[in-house]
DNA sequence: GTCATTTGACCCAA
DNA sequence: TTGGGTCAAATGAC
């Protein structure tokens, strides 16, 4: 028990100290003329998330268990799981996102997330205007992946998507683009990636593809834990004194942020953000786990020992900026098959 | 020919 | 018994 409380503490501080290098950064980029607002909000965006999961291991006690590193891999294909198949998926790490569809993209843009998706079946469900779709892993049968999700339109906003994963990626795919040890692929992107370019992109990717070289390194279980929905009052986007709050304008910028009204939280915005959002800071290629996303409303007993990205210690984004750097010691054998 | 999608049927949990 | 989730044959696209 003792362990499980001093890992708890060590991601948790872990990632305040995260935010906090941040938002020295945010700082020293908003007295800088030349900073761009793009930079603005990707660094707010990273805030967020830290605080995010922050929030998320204070608020999840329940969780604290799931939290530990195991480091058995491979086990979704042991001959224990054959003969009880649903038995497992009822143990499977579940969460959930809400995507605001991008008009232009449509639903396309729902599977984009560096994993090859192969629909499996629709299900009109009961009480529900719109289908459920039913996806799963390319890869299930060579490599007996067994991630899967559920993607359903919302029936309060049609423009809204719900997608359910179930399950961490096992095969070669969710590694490969995990533990890539050279990020710059741009001649022969993923297949998701190369969908991605397709639509019409934001200045913030190009921004963040040459300026930052983002570099997310393998080290955090907990990127692919699972993150209650919280809440927190909207501040004001402009100053009194008129000027220009880019922290309070970016949250309010819906092209990152998915913000949901509560009406059992009047006063309150639910903030989530998607991973069609992270994939933009994240290309595919470097990032351990899109499936993970930072928003998972979630419903999961799940356990870090099922998480995507696998279990191994906390992790620390380290961008191509000596300002900011946060390297933390991590044991990548177990990435290593 | 290969692979993805569709869709009705089946299985299982509640 | 019912509804959700999955299977697998049929069909279509490339």
């Amino acid at each position: 028990m003792e362990k499980v409380i001093s890992w708890e503490q060590h991601n948790l501080i872990s990632e305040l100290a995260q935010g906090k290098d941040l938002a020295k950064q945010l700082r020293n980029h908003l007295v800088s003329p030349s900073s761009s607002r793009e930079t603005h909000e990707y660094l707010v965006e990273k805030i967020l998330s830290c605080y995010q999961k922050s929030l998320a291991m204070l608020n999840c006690d329940a969780l604290a268990e799931d939290h530990r590193p195991a480091f058995s891999i491979g086990t979704s294909g042991s001959p224990k799981d054959e003969g009880d198949a649903y038995k497992k998926r009822k143990t499977m790490p579940r969460w959930t996102e809400q995507v605001q569809l991008n008009s232009e993209a449509g639903l396309e843009g729902l599977h984009e997330d560096g994993y090859s998706w192969r629909k499996y079946g629709q299900k009109e469900i009961l009480g529900a205007r719109f289908p459920r779709a039913y996806y799963r892993c390319t890869h299930r049968n060579a490599q007996g992946c067994l991630a899967t999700k559920q993607v359903q339109r919302s029936d309060q906003d049609p423009t809204v998507v719900e997608i359910k994963y179930r399950g961490r990626h096992t095969c070669i795919q969710a590694r490969s683009s995990a533990i890539r040890p050279d990020p710059i692929i741009k001649e022969e992107p993923p297949k998701a990636t190369a969908i991605r370019q397709e639509q019409p992109k934001p200045s913030l990717d190009t921004l963040l593809s040459f300026k930052w070289g983002l570099n997310v390194k393998t080290e955090n279980a907990r990127q692919d834990d699972v993150f209650p929905l919280f809440t927190f009052s909207s501040p004001a986007v402009e100053t009194e004194n008129g000027e220009r709050d880019y922290f309070a304008d970016a949250l309010m910028d819906d092209r990152y942020m998915d913000t949901f009204s509560s009406p059992a939280t009047s006063g309150s915005n639910y903030f989530s953000l998607s991973l069609d959002h992270m994939a933009n800071f994240c290309p595919p290629i470097s990032v351990q786990t899109p499936e993970s996303g930072l928003t998972e409303i979630v419903s999961a007993p799940t356990s870090v020992t099922n998480s995507p990205m696998g279990d191994a210690a906390f992790s620390a984004f380290s961008l191509g900026n000596d300002d900011f750097n946060l390297d933390c010691s991590f044991d990548g054998s177990e990435f290593l098959l």
